[in-house]
DNA sequence: AAAAGGTTTAACCATTTGGTTAAATATGAT
DNA sequence: ATCATATTTAACCAAATGGTTAAACCTTTT
C-alpha cells in the first residue's frame, strides 16, 4: 500500500522535531532542510520564512493540546471521577509528547504574542473557570475539605507536568536515575498523583 | 560611602541577566556588552569567549542554589517540620529567583554536560537519598501513611517549582490573571503546598 | 512532442555574530 | 617625568545564517 507523504508534510515533521528540540533561537533552517531530506531553498518555497514555518508548527501542536482536556472538563461526572479523568488524560498526552511542555513554556516566555496567538486561534477558552466553580461546590456540599480551588488546580497541573518539563533537573541533577527507570516513574505517576490528591482533599 | 564595582562584576551582572532572559542561543555578546555599558571587545578581554562567560554565570547561579537546601535536608527535625522547612526555604529561594528554574531546565536539556559539570564542581550531592530514607522510616514508624517516597518528593518539588517554571503557561494561557495577582498566588503557595502535603500523608 | 505550470536545486547575497588586532588611554611603579 | 603594565576602544575579519535568484527538472495538458 502506498503511504503518500508530501514534501510539505516532510518539512513540517522535520521542522516540528528541530523546533521542539532546539527552540526558536537554536533551530536552523539548514538543519530542518537536512532532516526533511531537501534543499534549503525548498523550505522557503513552501513556507515563506522561518516565522511562517514556526507558526504552522505551533498550530499543529496547539491543535492537539487543547481539545483532549476540554472534553473532560466539560463532561458531567462526580468531582473525584472528574479529577481522576483529568489526570489520566493529561498524563496520556504528556507521555506521548514528553518534550512539549518545556518547549511551550520556553517559547511562551520569550515570544509570548506568537504563542498566545496560536492558542487563541485554536480557541482555547480559559477552561479553568468551570473547574474552579465545581471545586467550590464540592466544598459547599461537604464532598471535600475546604481548599483554595486555584491552588488545588495549580498543584494538580504541577504534579502532572513538572516531571516532564523539569525532567532534566530531576533525572540529571536530583535523582540521577537512568532513562528507563525515569520512564518507569513517569508511568507510575498517574496513580500516584491521584492518590496524593485524593488523600489531600477527602474528608 | 564608595560602592566599588569592578568591570568584571558589571559584565557578570549583565551576562547573568541576558543569559537568563534569552538563554544561551538567544544571548548576544553585543547585548551583554551594552547592558554592562562597555565595549564588546572588553568582554573577550575579561572572559575569553561566550562559553567561558556562560560557565562563570552558571557557577554563580548554582553556587547559591544548592547550599540553602542541603542544610535543611541534613538538619535533624521531625518529618513534618522538615518537610515544612524544605518547602519554606525552597519557595523563598524561588520567589527571589523567579526566572531561574526555566533557564536551568532549558539549558540542562540542551547543553547537559555544561550544566551538570557546573553542579558537580559545586558539589551537589544527590541530596534526595537521605530524604527518601527518612520518609521510609516515617512510614514504618506509622507517622505517615504508606507512599512511594520518590513520588512524594517529586510531587513536593513539582508543586514548588512548576508555578515558576511554567509561569507563562499558567498566567497567559490557563488562568489569564494579571501580574500582581499571580505574584499574590505565588506568595500563598508556601502555606497551600504544605497543607496539601500534610493532608495527603497524615494518618 | 511541445508548451505550461508547478517543483527542486545550486549558487549567491546581505546581515548578524563571535571573535581578533592594533592602537589609545589609564594606572602604577621607579 | 618616564617607563611598564593593565584596561579600554574602534576597526576589522571569518563563519554562520536567513533568505533570494535563475536555471534545471518533472508532470500534466494540449
Amino acid at each position: 500500500m502506498e503511504v503518500e507523504i508530501t514534501t510539505e508534510e516532510k518539512i513540517l515533521i522535520a521542522a516540528r522535531k528541530v523546533f521542539i528540540e532546539k527552540g526558536w533561537d537554536g533551530a536552523r533552517m539548514q538543519e530542518i532542510a537536512d532532516n526533511a531530506g531537501i534543499n534549503k531553498a525548498l523550505l522557503h518555497y513552501y513556507f515563506r520564512n522561518k516565522e511562517q514555518l514556526f507558526k504552522r508548527v505551533l498550530a499543529g501542536i496547539v491543535g492537539k493540546l487543547i481539545p483532549n482536556l476540554n472534553t473532560i472538563i466539560q463532561s458531567e461526572q462526580p468531582i473525584f471521577e472528574k479529577i481522576q479523568a483529568f489526570i489520566d488524560a493529561y498524563l496520556d498526552f504528556l507521555l506521548a509528547n514528553q518534550e512539549l511542555p518545556l518547549f511551550v513554556a520556553n517559547e511562551l516566555s520569550r515570544n509570548a504574542n506568537l504563542i498566545v496567538g496560536a492558542f487563541e486561534e485554536n480557541g482555547l477558552k480559559p477552561m479553568v473557570g468551570q473547574m474552579v466553580m465545581e471545586i467550590f461546590q464540592a466544598i459547599e456540599n461537604k464532598q471535600i475539605r475546604p481548599i483554595n480551588p486555584a491552588h488545588l488546580l495549580m498543584s494538580i497541573v504541577s504534579m502532572c507536568v513538572f516531571p516532564f518539563m523539569g525532567r532534566s533537573i530531576f533525572q540529571k541533577v536530583l535523582m540521577q536515575v537512568p532513562e528507563e527507570m525515569y520512564q518507569e516513574l513517569l508511568k507510575q505517576r498517574k496513580k500516584e498523583i491521584y492518590e496524593m490528591v485524593y488523600h489531600s482533599i477527602v474528608l
